[in-house]
DNA sequence: ATCATAAGGTATGGATTCCATAAAAATTTT
DNA sequence: AAAATTTTTATGGAATCCATACCTTATGAT
C-alpha cells in the first residue's frame, strides 16, 4: 500500500510557473507531468492515473473551475487550485465544485508542497532533513557537504542526487540501472567511478566501505548503521 | 511601517493545542495570546489589537464560525480557521463569512506558520540586532558598516539587503534566483559580482571565503560558525 | 588450490558547464 | 556634473562530467 512515487499533473498556461513547480516537486521526489491547458490536461488524465492535480483557475480556453467540475464527476483524484490573489469567490466556488484545497498566487513552492503532503495524508512522502547523520558522518544535502573525522568535504551535485535517493531507501539495493536513471548515465563503469568518488568522501576507509557497499552482481547499497 | 513583532490570538478549547501553537509561534518570533472560548476571545480582542486571529471552529459555546462573522463586522483582522478534517462545508462557510484561510486539523505547526506568513504578506522580518558578530567581523546593518581587522568598511544598500536576509537564515543556501528576488535582479553574473564585492568587505581573504561561500550549482550560503 | 572469467575499481583526459572578477558602461545619488 | 553605486560584458580559470582503458578482486569449475 505504500507507494513510493506520486504522480502529479500540473496544469497552468504560464510556462514559467509550470516549469518552476515541476522542478521543485521533482526535487522533492514527485513524478511530475505538465499540461498547458484544459484540453491538454484531459488527454493526459485519460491516459495516466495521477495522484494529485494542480490546476490554475485562470487559463485561456476552459478554466480551472470548469475543469474541476468535469473531472470530479467521474474521478476522485485530489485537486489543488491556484487562484489569483484575493479571488475569494473563486476559492469558494472551487471548494464547492469539489476541489480539495487552494493556493493563492503568487505562492511559495514550499507551501504548495505542504498542501500536497497534507492531502497525501502526510508522512507518506519521503522527506529528508537537511542534515543527516549516518554513523559518524554528517551529511548536509543542501550544502553538498560531508563532515567526517572533523574535516569537511564537498560532494558534487550528481553524487548528491544518488546519495539522496539512497538515503531515502537505506538498505535498498540500487542496480547500476537504477542509479543510471537518477543521473542519466548508461555506462556501467561511469557509475562505478562515481561510487568510488562517493566512497572517498563518506567513508573513513574507502577501500573497505562501511556504508556504501557493493552487492556483487546486483549493485550498491547504503547501509546506515 | 515595518513592524517587528506581530501579535497573534489563538482561540481553542483544547489546552494542549493552545499551548503547542503558542510555543511554536513564540519560537518563531511572534507574540502570542490565547483564549479558551469565544467569550474569552472577544474580551481580549476588545483590549488588544491583534495582527492575526486563529480560531477553532468546534468550540463549546459560540462556534468559531459564529465568532468569525461577529468579528468581521467591525474589524478586518485576518482570521485563520481550524477545521476538523474533511469538513468542507465548514471551510466554505468560513470563507463566506470572511475568514482569510483555513487549516484542517490535525495540522503541522510549520504549515500554520506558512499560512500566517502568507497573510502577513511575507513582510514579517525576524528581528536582527543592530550589531552582529560573525566570527571576528562586526556588522552594523543600520550604519552599513563592517569592521574587520580593526578597519571599517562600508557596504552598499543592495549588499545590505542581501546580507540581512542571509543573516536571518544563516546556513541556508540562497539560489541566485532567491537573491535576485531580494534586490530585483535577474542576470546571474550581476549577482556574482555583488557577492564578490560583499566578499571583499566581509572576508579577510576574499579569494578563499570563510563565511560567504559558493555552493556550486546551487548558489551561496552565509556560514556563521 | 588453481585458474579462467566475470565483475568491480580507479587513474586519466577531453569536453563542458559553472563561477570569479576586472573593466567598462549605465544608472542613481549627492 | 561629480561621485557613488549598480549592471553588463568579456575573459580566464576551476569544477564537474562522462567515457575509456587498464587494473584488481571475487567466484565457481576443475
Amino acid at each position: 500500500m505504500n507507494k513510493n512515487i506520486f504522480h502529479i499533473l500540473v496544469v497552468d498556461d504560464d510556462d514559467r510557473i509550470r516549469e518552476l513547480v515541476k522542478e521543485y516537486l521533482e526535487e522533492n521526489h514527485f513524478l511530475v507531468t505538465t499540461a498547458k491547458d484544459a484540453l491538454d490536461a484531459k488527454k493526459k488524465i485519460e491516459m495516466v492515473k495521477f495522484d494529485i492535480l494542480i490546476l490554475d483557475i485562470m487559463m485561456p480556453g476552459e478554466s480551472g473551475l470548469s475543469l474541476t467540475k468535469e473531472i470530479k464527476k467521474n474521478n476522485t483524484t485530489p485537486i489543488i487550485l491556484l487562484t489569483a490573489k484575493g479571488e475569494t469567490q473563486d476559492r469558494i466556488k472551487g471548494l464547492e465544485l469539489g476541489a480539495d484545497d487552494y493556493l493563492g498566487k503568487p505562492f511559495e513552492p514550499k507551501e504548495l508542497l505542504l498542501r500536497i503532503k497534507n492531502i497525501l495524508n502526510k508522512t507518506q512522502v519521503p522527506v529528508l532533513p537537511e542534515e543527516i547523520y549516518i554513523g559518524d558522518v554528517l551529511i548536509n544535502l543542501k550544502k553538498l557537504s560531508i563532515k567526517i573525522n572533523n574535516q569537511t568535504k564537498k560532494i558534487n551535485p550528481q553524487e548528491e542526487k544518488v546519495l539522496e535517493k539512497m538515503l531515502i531507501s537505506p538498505g535498498k539495493v540500487f542496480s547500476r540501472d537504477d542509479i543510471g536513471k537518477i543521473i542519466n548515465i548508461s555506462k556501467e563503469r561511469t557509475i562505478d567511478v562515481m561510487i568510488t568518488r562517493l566512497r572517498q568522501k563518506i567513508e573513513s576507509n574507502p577501500k573497505n566501505p562501511k556504508y556504501l557497499q557493493t552487492i556483487r552482481g546486483s549493485g550498491y547499497v547504503l547501509w546506515i548503521e
